[in-house]
RNA sequence: GGGCGAUUAGCUCAGUUGGUUAGAGCGCCACGUUGACAUCGUGGAGGUCAGUGGUUCGAAUCCACUAUCGCCCA
């Protein structure tokens, strides 16, 4: 074996022979039930990312864990088409080669994405491959596969006749610069410093105007469009171009500045139309000019009040957010340049009477990042309100759990105020709408296996990603048809995926399967939390701080990636992800090799299990590491039930290194200079816990656990549920009930030792004693004289002092005088360290200790004399007090002594 | 405006139904080429657990309020 552990050389080798060798696939002869979960899909032509290193990292460590355990374990992997995230990807290929999707057309550019998937496609595998994830590719699947987007067409054409999919003209969110409509969840809204404009507008007589182009007498722009006008009303807006499709002007009812006004009508600048002056509850009178413009087919709100009244709806927009023939003088200009137009002409016409800094929410594409305009389209949609109460039952019912706990009530919220879901795209890429439009204007819905008529023309449009990523747990099992797969793998166990993507997907997830499989898709939902960066801030190329995990796993190893992940943080919380942790991960890595390498160069050609041997052929330290072992066997067992991974790796490191390594491993060496049956209870207990902790540790560290396992384990090992399978950690159990060597007695005593060879290095480091120098010691045990002796060899060689010269005896009649002392409880112990010893800075250092443990007595002390504290709290906790009261004041007494001696 | 989360050592974080002397890694100081490991070992310094009040025999942990930061929803 190599001095150090080198990933480079594991890593690839062995997830080839998991995946050749079938080991990711479930196996018929599980002893216990399906563990299911279906991998939330990348981006086909994505690129891996820490978001994507998370969630393999938590799924497969569930997954390694249940196989392990003997679950029939399934990992469905697959892909995503993300249409928008990928046809912008080819459209910006065609950009650079001069042309565009509509020059090209739609069946050359579907090629031409197809062509994109081939080659990028493909990639984001084998990355999550490279993190190790042990999901069965024999089952992957893509949303665009044939399957898929036939699951896709039937619940399409389900929910179609159940009347839960309609079409109609509403309001929806236009994304202009992705030419499509998106949906409320695709648009984040962020604070923006803008103006508010005070516009007015002629008011004129109930009779309204003639001449719309020039209805004062004279053509706008021409500086005296409203010449002679004596009467006015001011709205406020910061949106001024929407000005050109207002079709009314709002007050709130009874408000006396404006009554009067009620009724007649205003005339719009540069259009000349009359409008009428309204009253409606909507209206803020403290708000701006108290007066509202209302263009009922560019904002929601207005859309609302346009229906109460009964306005016209005048659209001024095109598809690319530039102005049509409504727009008038400044039909084709862009909108942000129509403001612009419409600002300076009103200015000239004297119609702006102010503006005013203002603050307002503004709704930005998610994918686009450009304003999203409010755009009256025939478009789409699902009535969702049947559909979420299901799929809130379902949560409240406890049929479905979310951990944690309190994304349940942000969940609850969103289904409970819940809008219908525009599900039509204007893009190219993805699901086709399966609606067929006949000559005559009508439509027909045809099942997956019906043909549309001959005179038919298809739906030019595609459904949301979403639609399909919503049927994900049982189309990837070959729903609609019921398939083996289905019945024995749905529902799936656990969604394990980010917070952030609650509604998106999960939520839809629950919808889609509560309604169409009659059951809601899996038990539980696991979300994580965001990867940031050390000190928290979101990553982003902007700036600079983004770390790329394939990086990470080259310099330090995919093992070291994953357990900083797994361990860092908690369950949904954000985890600052510190480079100086993935490098102590890689570390811990290292140090796994080193111990397996010291324990393989003692173990002989036996493999016995520590368990197994007598308790008298065991010492004290064999005792404790089988104890502290069965202890955190138990611990881990139950962390992971709880979802609380992080914990339970963080507890197999603590052991492996704190205790097994540091001390265990140091104890070994003594004992196996021994002759009979300590060294071979030591090789027992070596292999046992190493081999076990190995096996725990496995999920959360695949690769270096296999790697130094295979070395470990020898031939005839029947730790694998299977006795047929080949030889691998992977399918080996998972440490459970067969560890059960706590033993209370053998801790307690260990601790004493511990503490006691930490006191000796402890006094010999105050004293400068060289590290390589041997002293000398002599013990008094009082009663636990006969347990320190049998660990003399140990004290020896770990305080480093000549064995032959350590003494223990029970009791001291005369103590050296030139000697540093140590006192633990009952035990005391003199290390004459000849020649070094100041009695004025050990009468100091005595002293201090004494200040330490009169301290503890009198804590304890006072808490023993609080009667409500001996009557109401555990025996158990009063117990402990007592006994550590006893052992302080044990120490006090002698410290005291010594003192006195000197 | 409503909701949620965070605030613990210089830094990044644990602390699981309330009971330790509040822990880890990194960083810091001192020492160290002891036949597994310098990607390491040994010893050490460092925290009034954001603040205030409450519940309790006992609070980092439960409750209320406040402050700061962050997120979600409107």
């Amino acid at each position: 074996m190599a001095r150090a552990y080198e990933h480079q050389k594991v890593e690839q080798r062995l997830y080839a022979w998991w995946e050749r060798s079938g080991f990711f696939a479930p196996r018929d002869d599980a002893p216990l039930p399906p563990f299911v979960i279906a991998i939330p899909p990348p981006n086909v032509t994505g690129e891996l990312h820490l978001g994507h290193a998370m969630f393999v990292t938590i799924e497969d460590l569930m997954i390694r864990w249940r196989r392990m355990q003997g679950y029939r374990t399934l990992w469905v992997p697959g892909t995503d088409h993300a249409g928008i995230a990928t046809q912008s990807q080819v459209e910006r290929l065609l950009r650079s080669e001069g042309t565009s999707r509509q020059e090209v057309g739609r069946e050359e550019f579907l090629r031409r994405t197809w062509e994109w998937k081939a080659k990028y496609g493909g990639e984001i595998q084998n990355q999550l491959r490279r993190l190790g994830a042990s999901c069965d590719w024999s089952r992957e699947r893509f949303t665009l596969d044939e399957g898929l987007s036939r699951a896709v067409h039937t619940a399409f054409k389900r929910l179609y006749d159940d009347g839960l999919i309609y079409r109609g003209l509403y309001l929806v969110n236009w994304s202009p610069a992705l030419g499509t409509a998106v949906s409320d969840l695709e648009v984040e809204y962020e604070t923006r410093n803008v103006a508010i404009y005070y516009v007015r507008y002629p008011v004129v007589g109930a009779a309204g105007v003639g001449d719309t182009a020039r209805p004062f007498g004279h053509a706008w722009g021409s500086g005296r469009w409203a010449e002679g006008v004596t009467e006015w009303i001011t709205v406020a807006t910061t949106r001024p171009e929407t000005i050109l499709g207002d079709t009314a002007v709002a007050v709130a009812p009874g408000d006396e500045r404006f009554a009067a006004l009620v009724g007649r009508q205003a005339v719009l600048p540069a259009i000349g139309r009359a409008i009428p002056i309204i009253a409606d509850e909507y209206v803020d009178p403290a708000f701006g000019s108290g007066a509202v413009k209302i263009t009922p087919a560019h904002d929601k709100n207005d859309y609302e009040v346009g229906k109460r009244h009964g306005l016209p709806l005048i659209n001024i927009l095109n598809k690319d957010a530039t102005l049509n023939a409504e727009g008038g003088p400044y039909a084709g200009m862009d909108r942000f340049e129509a403001r612009k137009a419409i600002l300076a002409d009103l200015e000239r016409e004297g119609l702006l009477v102010k503006s005013e800094p203002h603050t307002m929410s503004v709704g930005i594409s998610q994918r686009g990042g450009e304003v999203i305009e409010p755009l009256l389209s025939e478009q789409w949609f699902v009535r969702t309100r049947p559909l979420a109460d299901m799929a809130l039952a379902a949560v409240r019912e406890g049929r479905t759990r979310i951990i944690p706990e309190r994304f349940e009530k942000v969940y609850f919220h969103w289904l409970e105020h819940i809008e219908d879901w525009c599900i039509s795209r204007q893009l190219w890429w993805g699901h086709r709408i399966p609606v067929w439009y006949l000559p005559d204007g009508s439509f027909v819905v045809p099942g997956p296996d019906e043909e549309p008529p001959a005179d038919a023309i298809q739906d030019p449009d595609v459904l949301d990603t979403w639609f399909s990523s919503g049927l994900w747990p049982f189309s990837t099992l070959g729903w609609p048809d019921q398939t083996e797969d289905l019945a024995t793998y749905y529902p799936t166990s656990v969604m394990e995926t980010g917070y952030d993507i609650l509604f998106f997907w999960v939520a839809r997830m629950m919808i889609m399967g509560c309604y169409l499989t009659g059951e809601p898709p899996f038990h539980t939902v696991y979300l994580h939390g965001l990867v940031r960066d050390e000190h928290g801030r979101k990553m982003s190329k902007s700036y600079g701080n983004v770390v790329n995990p394939l990086e990470v796993m080259e310099a330090q190893g995919t093992d070291a990636l994953r357990f900083t992940l797994a361990t860092s943080g908690t369950p949904g919380q954000d985890l600052n992800l510190n480079p100086q942790r993935i490098e102590a991960a890689r570390n811990f890595a290292n140090k796994l090799w080193n111990i397996t390498r010291f324990v393989l160069g003692k173990l002989d050609d036996e493999r016995p299990s520590a368990f197994d041997l007598a308790p008298a052929a065991l010492s004290l330290a064999d005792r404790w590491i089988l104890s502290r072992y069965s202890r955190l066997v138990a611990e881990v067992g139950r962390l992971m039930e709880g979802y609380n991974f992080g914990e339970a790796g963080r507890q197999i490191q603590e052991f492996l290194w704190g205790d097994f390594a540091d001390w265990y491993v140091e104890a070994a060496k003594v004992q196996l200079e021994q002759e009979g049956e300590s060294r071979q209870a030591s090789r027992a207990v070596l292999y046992t816990v190493l081999e076990g902790s190995l096996r725990l540790l496995h999920p959360f560290m695949p690769y270096v656990t296999e790697e130094l396992w295979q070395y470990l384990t020898g031939d005839g090992q029947t730790v694998s549920h299977y006795p047929e399978a080949p030889r691998t950690i992977m399918l080996a159990a998972y440490p459970g009930e067969e560890a059960r060597a706590v033993d209370e007695a053998a801790e307690r005593d260990w601790e004493l030792t511990r503490e006691l060879i930490v006191a000796i290095r402890n006094a010999r480091s105050e004293y400068k004693v060289e590290a390589a120098k041997w002293v000398t010691a002599t013990i008094a045990g009082g009663p636990k004289t006969a347990m320190l002796r049998a660990q003399a060899l140990l004290i020896a060689r770990l305080g480093r002092v000549r064995a032959d010269e350590l003494v223990i005896v029970e009791a001291l009649t005369e103590k050296p005088r030139q000697a540093a002392a140590i006192v633990i409880g009952e035990v005391e112990c003199y290390l004459p360290l000849a020649g070094m010893i100041d009695l004025e800075a050990e009468r100091a250092r005595v002293a201090k200790e004494l200040e330490i443990a009169e301290a503890d007595v009198a804590r304890r002390e006072a808490k023993l004399a609080n009667e409500s504290f001996v009557a109401r709290a555990p025996a158990s906790v009063v117990q402990r007090e007592r006994e550590g009261l006893e052992t302080a004041r044990a120490t006090v007494e002698r410290l005291r002594a010594r003192l006195a001696e000197l």
